[in-house]
DNA sequence: TATTGTTATACTCTATAACTATA
DNA sequence: TATAGTTATAGAGTATAACAATA
């Protein structure tokens, strides 16, 4: 049952779209909504030389002093090779230190400096701002099942590639 | 207000990860749900040779005969030169038709081909499988709440834009 | 042997400028 | 001049293989 009239996009100087077919899948509506809160967040961080990969990795470092790569590629679902190029851009500003560990030498444990705090305490605060502005029209509630239902999304995943 | 322990991430063969501040992010936990069922489609559309971006220019032309190529960039969000390669691989693959429009000799009416229609109905009935499979957890009403949130965050990103 | 971090590489998606042919 | 489609190009994100150092 597709609706008459709803499921059309009006673009802005553009002809009316029907989108119907895509927007019954709701892969699609996340796509696109958070296609919107990446360009935001972008902004948020562009003050900051961050981008989210980054501000991503500052953050776990941050919350999590002393992890080592591998730890941290995981958490971040990024592939080792790709991290490196990420930790490189924030040790280059001096935000995150690579600390070798005698205990196994072939780790580092990875933590923020002063700086990297600093600028991680002053860019959290401008993009909660950011979010809390572009989610103003939706309520506690709804946020709550919304993060319900990506938690789902991401367990289901998991048992399903056991 | 962080919680005690909830907010902790155990990687299967990994150590737990402290992810409390990031998953304070409604944005967060979009782009982790997609990662997942962006991979799930992309599974689901491999049997039939076609990416994500394909399928919805794909679906998008089926949808909407006769659209032009500045008409579906816009609808899909994409820029024009993005889509001269989308669609030259749907087009080698005769699954749609660049027309000539004889009013206006600089647009192509864009259509699909019976092939196209065919695998169109084909990869529409996987996708749809895949993606009910791992929405199973949640309810009718959860999902409908999870597409109005994302109605509106685009809503509220159109607005701001102004 | 196995693991950590790294290099090299390639593919996809995205974004901009400039070209052509039409209008 | 303005628009539709195209080319060329560059920047990010992502994925795999293979290497050196270390365990």
């Amino acid at each position: 049952m597709k609706p008459a009239l709803s499921d059309k996009t009006h673009k802005s100087a553009g002809p009316i779209v029907d989108e119907s077919t895509l927007q019954g899948f709701l892969g699609y509506q996340l796509k696109r909504a958070f296609n919107v809160m990446q360009a935001d967040l972008t902004q948020a961080l562009k003050p900051h030389g961050l981008r989210m990969l980054t501000y991503t990795a500052l953050i776990l470092i941050a919350d999590n002093p002393g992890l080592s790569q591998s730890q941290l590629a995981a958490a971040m679902d990024v592939e080792r090779p790709n991290l490196v190029v990420i930790l490189d851009a924030l040790e280059h500003r001096a935000l995150i230190l690579r600390e070798r560990v005698p205990s196994d030498r072939r780790t580092y444990a990875l933590k923020v400096t002063l700086k990297g705090r600093q600028l991680y305490e002053k860019a959290t605060a401008d993009v909660k701002t950011h979010e809390q502005a572009l989610l103003a029209g939706i309520d506690a509630a709804t946020r709550k099942t919304v993060v319900e239902a990506m938690l789902l999304i991401r367990h289901r995943a998991a048992k399903d590639s056991l």
